[in-house]
DNA sequence: AAAAAAT
């Protein structure tokens, strides 16, 4: 109810600027020159709020944050002097007045509002939030390395959101000169180009064999996958494998399958592996968590058994046998993680390299040795670009998420890959793309990646959601979307559940709201930093947040276990996206909830896609049982709004 | 319109 107030006071317009005053609020800072609280001024109550950085970063940060939008106390509401540059007198009335008079106020009414603000006065800024993530509680040493240097931390944040958040058109103050955070320069919306060095490295991944073959349980409805109509289509395809023993692959990597947990092929890895084991091309599309990475990681390793590969030495160039891609750092780290189990005991070498994270690392990386690369688009053409890549040994091109490494935003990319000079022509090398959808348009696109006689795989039908995920769509408007965010996290109790929103600080903002709500929370998009993203993730994995707020980051390949739960609270703007978003839970044969917010004033275009959706895996059940009678409803009133 | 991906 207090929400709805809040929804009926404030307004459309004055809700996008407290969107941007907490993010303002959470924006990141350099980790190192920030100032934060050190571990015991936390209570167990205030550790919850920990697991959003934003709020965490205040301590008191919930009271803050509920005063600032509830009551619109500006002192409270803009503890940093930057805050009240960022609105300007755009804020809501109410804090307008007090949001002049209280410019130069900001440091101590937040000093004197805050507990940790007292204790450690002399450093000024204790927002700095980046690494007041819950695990960054554990890293004394990053809290001490903050003294001393965060005089004007604040103001770097600030400008940071104006270029990153605005990207050059909405910061309305573009003269200042943008220094900005780390992920706000990586996507070069800033212009200068100064500013500090990404410095970060990614811990080591666990090395021991068990930590490895880490995997989770297959689900009660595994089997069911066997229940999809398949259709090859293209010349003379090879006979599926009925096990994984069918083929001749080596003693070792036979083994490491067995460890890794896999013990009967699914649909797509019946018919992948066979027709890549004939040095075929191939363009696959099975639904979400039905095995796709090990259906081209498990023939193209054991291709590379059978060949040989370079053995792994220290060379300043390397040339790997296989490249693979894929459209976000977090989804090449996870493909990497899951080739370390096929390579297990082998000479056979992966290396995982994105952006975030300092290139001489990715350097150091790949030249002690690289068969499998594993890469991000942008990082990996910059190392190439270096000279540490020689293209001339791939034989294996392979393009995950190949309908979005194929449209706009990566198209160009891939061309550019396939166009160096020491890049194989495609009938010297095998392309092999993979996904849950492939719009016809983007498949005629990856025609010019494929041999003519590439194989078309089709695990049900292209685009399709995972049958395993019931859906539920729910008409709400705009404004009451918190309330039923609530309401419906309320009524799951602690279950792992993914909340996609449709910007960064939207993100940010329902991730520190729902922590207010006392819902520990945390987020995942594109302008946090990269070290900020893996432990969000880290933390949603484990269970410390049992809730992330994300962006489309996440949209695509993510294999976290047990979520149980996705929520669009904003839908996304194509069905392609949706049926990916949707399929982060219902994996491996376990069974998921999907729940879309959907809004007739942004969503309309959405209405008939998502019907065919709905209906498609409504009819392919066979029988009705009460989720796909409310998924059929769902259907008939999205129809009765258009 | 937003998001992602190198610096």
């Amino acid at each position: 109810m207090i929400e709805e107030d809040w929804n009926a006071e404030i307004g459309d317009e004055a809700l996008l600027r407290s969107l941007e005053k907490v993010s303002l609020l959470e924006r990141p800072n350099d980790p190192s020159s920030v100032f934060s609280p050190s571990v015991d001024s936390f209570d167990t109550d205030e550790f919850v709020n920990t697991q959003h950085q934003p709020v965490s970063s205040f301590g008191r940060g919930r009271n803050f944050a509920a005063k600032g939008f509830q009551e619109g106390n500006g002192e409270d509401a803009l503890p940093q002097n930057r805050g009240f540059k960022g609105f300007g007198q755009g804020f809501h009335e109410r804090n307008a007045v007090d949001g002049a008079s209280t410019q130069n106020r900001g440091f101590k009414g937040f000093r004197g509002g805050f507990g940790q603000g007292a204790r450690d006065g002399q450093r000024g800024i204790p927002q700095s939030g980046a690494l007041r993530e819950s695990g960054s509680l554990a890293d004394g040493a990053g809290f001490q390395e903050g003294n001393g240097e965060d005089a004007l931390p604040q103001n770097r944040g600030f400008k940071g959101f104006r270029g990153g958040f605005g990207q050059g058109t909405k910061g309305g103050q573009g003269d200042i000169p943008q220094s900005g955070t780390p992920s706000s320069r990586e996507r070069g919306t800033l212009t200068d180009g100064a500013g500090p060095k990404v410095t970060y490295v990614p811990p080591p991944p666990p090395d021991d064999e068990e930590a490895i073959f880490a995997r989770y349980q297959t689900g009660m409805n595994f089997d069911k996958y066997d229940e999809n109509v398949v259709e090859v289509s293209g010349l003379d395809p090879p006979a599926a494998l009925m096990s994984f023993a069918d083929t001749n692959m080596c003693h070792t990597l036979t083994v490491n399958i067995a460890k890794a947990g896999y013990s009967k092929p699914t649909p797509v890895q019946k018919y992948s592996i066979p027709i890549i084991l004939a040095g075929r091309d191939l363009m696959a599309c099975a639904q979400t968590g039905s095995g796709k990475t090990a259906a081209f990681l498990v023939p193209v390793v054991a291709q590379m058994m059978r060949d040989g590969v370079t053995a792994s030495s220290f060379k300043e160039q390397q040339e790997p046998e296989c490249i693979i891609t894929a459209p976000t750092r977090e989804l090449v780290n996870q493909i990497f993680l899951e080739a370390r189990k096929f390579v297990y005991g082998t000479c056979i070498r992966p290396v995982v390299i994105y952006g975030g994270t300092q290139t001489d690392y990715s350097i150091r990386q790949v030249k002690q040795g690289c068969n499998i690369l594993c890469a991000t688009p942008g990082r990996l053409l910059d190392i190439i670009g270096r000279g540490k890549i020689g293209l001339h040994n791939v034989k294996y091109l392979v393009l995950d998420e190949a309908d979005r490494m194929l449209d706009m935003g990566f198209g160009a990319d891939m061309k550019k890959l396939v166009s160096f000079p020491d890049m194989p022509q495609k009938d010297k090398r095998q392309t092999l793309m993979f996904s849950a959808t492939f719009p016809e348009e983007v498949q005629r696109l990856a025609g010019e990646f494929l041999k003519t006689d590439f194989l078309f795989v089709v695990v049900g039908h292209v685009g399709g959601a995972c049958s395993d995920v019931q859906q539920n769509i729910l008409q709400v408007s705009q404004y009451f979307k918190r309330d039923k965010l609530i309401e419906i996290l309320h009524s799951i109790g602690n279950e792992r559940t993914l909340v996609f929103v449709d910007t960064k600080k939207k993100a940010d903002f329902i991730a520190c709201f729902l922590c207010q709500e006392n819902i520990p929370a945390t987020s995942i998009h594109g302008d946090r930093e990269q070290r900020e993203r893996e432990i969000a993730l880290r933390d949603f994995r484990s269970g410390k947040c049992p809730v992330l707020v994300a962006t489309s980051v996440a949209a695509r390949g993510l294999d976290i276990e047990s979520v149980q739960h996705v929520i669009n609270f904003d839908l996304p703007s194509t069905i392609e996206e949706y049926v990916h978003r949707i399929g982060r839970t219902g994996r491996c044969g376990n069974t998921g909830k999907a729940v879309g917010f959907f809004d007739n004033n942004s969503d309309g275009h959405l209405a008939q896609p998502l019907i065919k959706v709905l209906s498609d895996n409504y009819r392919g059940r066979g029988s009705v049982n009460a989720g796909e009678v409310r998924m059929e409803c769902s259907a008939r009133e999205i129809e009765s709004w258009d």
